[in-house]
DNA sequence: TGAGTTATGCGACACAATGTCGTTAAATCA
DNA sequence: TGATTTAACGACATTGTGTCGCATAACTCA
């Protein structure tokens, strides 16, 4: 019966369980965060290779058939290697996925934070100028969001997109505002509506093709979570 | 191979397609509304009771085991029917997933604007007062949404109960605000900023176990969605 | 109520995807 | 170079899926 326990991957025990639970998720963030001012490992360059591939195998094919249909050996035929490989390297194909996806993610952050360093706080944040940049962003990988978020039965990735967006306002909310009364307001539950409404709104603008340009969207963001709907109707 | 083209179920042609592309997620949204205030047509005891049972063990199976882990086996035998039966119904758990959360959602949205209905329009837009009934219809079925919304892997779900929020943001807009000036930003934008934020704050509410009682949830939630983020810290 | 319709039960089937394994060959590292 | 690591290959048992025909029970409607 499928309902005992999760099933354990013999091959790799040491990550092969499954994300479940939210811990795992803003372990993930951790990791990877941390990662990008590590030095690259010595990784046997078979090893490169072969998680390219299947990367981009994954990638291609998503542009072609929805994620839930294709399968390990649709993967690994396209990578032209053997589907026991697959699980030399990963557990499910939602693990591939995410590790490719996490990478973009992580040099976008990397970019904008050395880029916010080397000038004045305040008026970077202030005017979406890092907005801009995450929808350029958006905009530089279009084939690849379009495919990822514009797609049902991609459930894993979207809380997990939605986490790590979260995860990355909630530092950064905590350096800049610091101490700051908030009236009530957890700083948690800021950066959940940051990242919410960000992530809906790339969403609505992925699927809809870029019917606007980056700044102009950037624009539209900076204003809808920072001023608020009311702002946005009362200044007519 | 899995890649040449949907699956189609001959069993029931006409809803047998897997909802991939966002016309049907929005024509089931339409239809559901609609269908609140149809007469219930006369369906066959059985049909309906099986539907029910199908629901149910479905809902029940999610609190104790992860949505991709439950089978069509498990959920048709713990409704103690057919494993065929589940066919004759519907094309996948997934959709047996959706249309069970469409009813509820449909209840919530009637109750809400018949309430609205019978007062002024302005000061109960304004106040958070229909946020709050949405907070207090998740914690009134906390049990379900900790078990839709805590979960990974519940990718079609999330996709399209953004998109049933925004939809019901945008009429609920477009209605009250008319063809007042936005400063360019397009209503949909609007209802999809506040789809998002309004998600993954229920999201973040739900998962660790309503911290905040549903009112100050709905007051937060109103205060940033509306006023934004810069209201919260600049009145301190 | 009874006749006709329809849903479900049951058992079976072919098929596809999964996760695992042992052995062999090849690439890589030091 | 030699030692180590990785991937290829082929195979296997297992599980879930979608479908079917037929018998039976439940329901509807007149």
């Amino acid at each position: 019966m499928s309902l005992n326990q999760q099933h354990v991957n013999k091959l790799h025990p040491d990550e092969s369980v499954v994300n479940t639970n939210l811990d795992e998720v803003f372990d993930m963030q951790q990791v990877s965060i941390n990662m990008i001012k590590k030095a690259t490992k010595k990784v046997d360059r078979r090893v490169l290779r072969t998680r390219k591939q299947l990367s981009q195998s994954l990638l291609e094919l998503m542009q072609q058939s929805s994620f839930e249909e294709i399968t390990i050996k649709d993967i690994t035929d396209r990578a032209d290697m053997n589907r026991a490989t697959f699980y030399l390297h990963y557990g499910t194909k939602e693990e591939l996925l995410f590790k490719s996806l996490e990478s973009r993610f992580d040099e976008l952050v990397h970019t904008i934070e050395t880029q916010l360093e080397t000038k004045p706080d305040e008026p970077i944040w202030a005017d979406g100028c890092y907005e801009q940049m995450v929808f350029e962003h958006v905009a530089d990988h279009v084939d690849l969001y379009k495919v990822v978020l514009d797609q049902n039965g991609m459930g894993t990735i979207i809380h997990q997109i939605i986490d790590y967006i979260a995860a990355v306002t909630l530092r950064h909310t905590i350096d800049y505002h610091d101490n700051q009364d908030t009236n009530g307001i957890p700083l948690e539950a800021i950066s959940r509506h940051v990242a919410g409404s960000m992530f809906s709104l790339i969403v609505w603008w992925v699927r809809n093709d870029l019917p606007h340009p980056p700044k102009e969207m950037a624009d539209i963001c900076h204003r809808l979570i920072n001023l608020g709907c009311d702002n946005v109707f009362d200044t007519d």
